[in-house]
DNA sequence: AATGAATGAGCATTCATTCAT
DNA sequence: AATGAATGAATGCTCATTCAT
């Protein structure tokens, strides 16, 4: 059911200019609200911050996800762009991870709810859930190959390493990674004395120990 | 709204032995619930499963959380148990450590939607948020102090280790840990390919790293 | 989907006073509002009508149809029992026939919209649809086939009796003509010039023409 | 808020042929949408299936109403038009009237939708009313008379026949039947097992029998 | 003239919580 | 003490219709 009309893009030459200054309103006001209630904020709240009607809102953004997604397009697009950036610019693959995953985690840490919502098994957002996926898992992917090929990482870490079983594990995946550090961003705004980057942090030393 | 009524103990030596019979008949619904439906199922729900009114469980838990922390307060305190038991048991602190967040895994892990709730600010959850604090932080307090006193694991990782900036940061609290533990385990059950154990493997294996 | 609450009757000697009396409020508020705006009123004119909220309707009546059915129940119930006694005193089989669908008629004029919702193919009138099927085809069935086999009427009348190929064709069935009527009812009620019933005769007896 | 702006006739010699042009796509647009989704489809979906704003069909046919009847005209037209000739083609004034009801169930039967429009007491489809009445009343009129004339059959059935009060009824009018040829349509194409057709015959048949 | 963006009333539906019985 | 009926705020969503561009 996701969006039929086009992809709402904030900055495409539409033909009326009020309704592209309309788009960008909207955009606005989402993440104001989206700030101050979280990215499940009601419809109504946002129509109203950005003084128009709910139907403007459903017009642009059919679903829900639809909006979290333009609201966020630019920083996860860049987020992604960073990557092969960082791989080519930093010292070592281990170090251009670790910055990649930071710059993740900065984005996720002042988006109040978004985290908890992505992994939030909820249908309705199923886009936001693709969407990103598609952006960061291949750069995910390309980071930890790296790393792991300069040998600076291990993938294989077993679940128990005490256990007397636990030889040939498959490779962590990006997915799941990913997905760690998602979960470990959620509440992170909310939430005093909880540090998640530091946390984060100590997931990705976790994979330079060898596996046991 | 907070509990004003007295804490419902099942095991206490209620007047009436109906009332007792009751109380767990509640308990055991409310379990059984919990697994199909999440934590957050409707009151109604359980209300229906347990073949009583909902007044009755109101009267019983006056806050959603006093009934799930009813539910799980024997595994809450067999877990907080462990601890010490694990650190007496076991050949070194890390190993307890790694042993105790295990135990903390396995519980949040086979509790559908728990770990989602725990961490959610919702008003209504304080009490539960609190109940698990008041019993597992001493304990992970503990554990971790002790495996930090062997010299096995370091507490005090910078959030940024590149950066030149990253001297004396405080130690890793354990609520910060027990938190990020907690996060990883959201969601567990219900996403393919996410190995909740294994990220939190390497969150603790990330604690031997040296501060950079 | 459809009424997983004990389907309710206002005479049921459920254990609250109060509920059995709120029950009957509520039928009446139905009755009156359906006479007013129709069986496809919104629900909370219904509730505002009875005085109650409108969480009460859907208590009782979790779907619309529930409440269509509950409201006419007995009128359609004391239509079905109709037929055999008219079967049974009436001189002949097409006389009985003639008096019940008239009986039926009654019913339908006097139910502003019911027979126009009884036709729409709209998923959440499907009870309510098969309610009526159940209770009154069989009626029907055994009025038809008596008047049949008494030779008053014949039931293999070609659609284009002109044409040449027009021989065996199935017997009208119950449901066609009961179709029939209730589609002749539509807005019998609100179309001055109209008489639904003077049609209806004239359909009946069009059946005691030989098939051409 | 009926239509101000001029009736649009798109056979009318108007200025521009391109406008003209304009309108029958219009035309030919709503005609396939009515097929698909019924008379009773958002104007959006026929305004993007032409091609065009939704304000542009606003233009042109300010009501529904306007449209449909914009879309059938030809048809109702043609059909008024076979009455005539059919009562001057026809053995007698009977079959006349049969053919020509049955050009009118076709003409029902094949639009989605349309028949359960037609009876619809909704102000907005007044015009509509007014048009096939205006068009089809005079016709069926003549054709009622002619038959009644020819001895054929008779209008002044009585609604109760057995009952004892039942002398000079009024002659049943062209309206009445009319309005129950179209209520018998409704729903004749999505309704398996119900044959519109059959039961016309029926009714018309009805008429065949002298007055009780 | 055409466009299609914006509006917002209108409706269904769910559930936590209260409180009369 | 238990019951479960009643409440009604909260929210999502759809479209007919208007009107600025």
């Amino acid at each position: 059911m996701p969006s039929t009309p086009t992809p709402p893009s904030p900055s495409s030459p539409s033909r009326r200019k009020d309704a592209r200054r309309n788009q960008q309103t909207l955009l606005d006001a989402a993440a104001a609200v989206f700030i101050t209630s979280g990215v499940e904020a009601p419809v109504r709240d946002i129509a109203a911050r950005a003084g128009v009607g709910m139907g403007t809102i459903y017009r642009h953004f059919p679903t829900r996800a639809d909006l979290i997604i333009a609201v966020y397009r630019h920083q996860v697009d860049a987020c992604a762009e960073a990557g092969p950036a960082l791989l080519a610019a930093s010292p070592t693959p281990y170090t251009a991870l670790t910055e990649w995953i930071d710059l993740f985690v900065d984005f996720l840490v002042t988006k109040h709810g978004l985290a908890a919502v992505l992994q939030a098994d909820n249908a309705g957002f199923a886009t936001l859930h693709t969407y990103f996926l598609d952006r960061l898992l291949p750069v995910c992917e390309t980071l930890l190959t790296a790393a792991k090929a300069s040998g600076e990482i291990h993938l294989a870490h077993p679940a128990h390493p005490g256990l007397p079983d636990h030889p040939d594990l498959p490779d962590l995946t990006a997915y799941a990674l990913l997905r760690g550090v998602g979960n470990l961003c959620i509440g992170a705004d909310s939430t005093p004395g909880y540090d998640a980057r530091r946390l984060v942090t100590l997931l990705i030393a976790g994979l330079r120990t060898p596996p046991t």
